[in-house]
DNA sequence: GATGAATGAGAGTTCATTCAT
DNA sequence: GATGAATGAACTCTCATTCAT
């Protein structure tokens, strides 16, 4: 369980690292935002790996329970897919740190065990977009003649540039409204052509 | 114009950005790599800043030249993107470091200069992406009943995430051939259904 | 008079120098010691110095306790070195942090106020242990062709030695059992030869 | 070889561990004792153990040497004790901080490295002076009813706290003319008495 | 072209201590 | 009595950069 503080302290790492880099993600910058001083963070963490990983912590647990409860549902593949794009932009919207944070894995390249714990997280959470798409397709919704791997690699892969290039973006466009047509389109490429 | 040295800093910068990310690209570090000391390094960079945006310059050309020379070639669109891949996937096996710096944006957050640049070779590449596949499309190659702007993210897209898995993956399959069978899955997403 | 949980304090610091020397005595060490917080520690000693004063406190009773005893008693010289050794070395098994961090002075150099403390109790002692060795001298149970002062630096530089040998040995060996043959040896030494 | 700025560095580092003892002992108050900042430290010690190892090393190189050369000569073991103890005060003589740092070894308790370094040494020593001895033993030099480790004991525990009481002397005495009388009292004890 | 020596700024972290509860 | 939260000062060490040689 975090604190309140805890909770305070990863809100601001994630801010940070968002808008100035890893760079930018120093303990005196932590404090800063949370109006303390650099050794008060230290009541709360033990040092700063373990800030960053309690981010990952955070991903884990918000993607992991997702992509879980998309699993077990009853809904069909296409609502799947639909809902694990709307999600993630809805997440995008509520809190852009931390969606950016996720796809940049390069960031915590420097600790062995930050690198970890996010390969383990990503491996996961693909399997179990291999298996809603093998699903699909043997349920007839979605096209047989591409591999589950393969078409997995293309909806996160349009999931991952759609949403850096809002990201990136100088002017911001309507990321939920774009996000709607932008998973119709990839919808359409990937389910089975009823024409 | 580059000097032999100039070169050398940039690949060493490449090279630690690649294994030990951000954090790991200082002056010291690709000093020592290249066997010198560190005001050796300002002899060849005035500073960090000129050795990050030279690392741009040089994705710059290389990216640049290769996506106008396609837009010009007189082959198809299917052809044109799977050589796109195909030329992506080469220079990743050559340099790794190489590419897997390019899709990284977030590693230049820190400075407004490197941003802007990196954007504005991203944004031409897009262009001319689209122009490629909105070709394809009046000539009947590429499906019509998907934009190509989103063709072009779930194209571009799938490259990157692709590219990304075989990078984190730790047992690197072999790229050549997986991404033969990829950017053939891709092709066949995008083009017009002939069945 | 000292509570309960000072006694626990001063304890768990002579066990940190002990083991991990001054600079392993920090108010953070003593307080998980005892399983406490460190602020606990405050309510008990007023500072830091305090508890070393403390420490001290306790070497001068101690001792000088001891050697009041020993000037008293109407023992003969040689018992009463012979005791002061036995004392020591029980003493030292019994708590070895504490005659540990007797024998080093050093320890302490950081306060003039300590240094004071630690000079006085080690002169007094001293000028004992010369008055002890004089008496036995002018009855004829020490050798009178040296001086009593430096007979005590002999006398207590062997102790002290021999203590530390123990100390620092990586095998230790029975210090008691040592300890006996060494106070022999030392006692051949300086009494009178009546051979 | 230590150049130049590395014995300034040790020299200083010796001067602070006598005056203000181990705690005194930082690479700030190295850097203002030499007149430098403190990152200039880091160019020619790559920490602050270095920075005591070499102490140790200075340690070791003298007296080993010095050990070794007595051992071999021709002198006798009275004539080659004398010598020890003359040596060791005028080594205090000449540099108080160096002798003072060397007989206290706590101070280097924190670090594994350091205790076995010391440790090494002070072994290495102590059996050439039993070896010394031993000899004078056999030679009819020294006193045969009392082992030669016991009497290695008592010369070196006198010489220590010898020296020991200089340096915490408020008034400091003559410690040649002092020295002199004192290893005169000490060869009385232990040489074979001719009487 | 390159080096040795240095520096100001700042990194992460620890320390003794305080204070409200 | 004890705690959780905080702080100012100080610590070791690294960074990009400069300059005389």
């Amino acid at each position: 369980m975090q604190t309140e503080r805890q909770k305070e302290i990863v809100l601001a790492a994630l801010e940070l690292i968002n808008s100035k880099g890893i760079q930018g993600l120093t303990i005196k910058n932590i404090a800063q935002k949370i109006g303390v001083t650099e050794p008060a963070i230290y009541r709360h963490y033990e040092n700063k790996i373990q800030i960053l990983l309690s981010i990952l912590d955070l991903f884990k647990d918000n993607t992991e329970r997702f992509f879980q409860d998309e699993l077990r549902n009853k809904k069909g593949a296409t609502a799947k897919i639909q809902h694990l794009f709307n999600c993630h932009i809805t997440a995008f919207t509520k809190s852009p740190s931390f969606v950016s944070v996720i796809f940049s894995e390069e960031l915590f390249k420097n600790e062995e065990i930050l690198m970890l714990k996010i390969n383990e997280v990503i491996d996961k959470n693909n399997a179990i977009l291999i298996e809603i798409i093998s699903k699909g397709q043997i349920e007839e919704e979605i096209r047989r003649d591409i591999s589950a791997t393969h078409l997995a690699i293309v909806v996160m892969g349009t999931l991952r540039l759609f949403v850096k290039k809002w990201q990136f973006a100088s002017t911001h466009f309507d990321l939920k409204a774009e996000g709607e047509k932008m998973v119709a389109s990839l919808l359409l490429l990937i389910t089975k052509n009823n024409n």
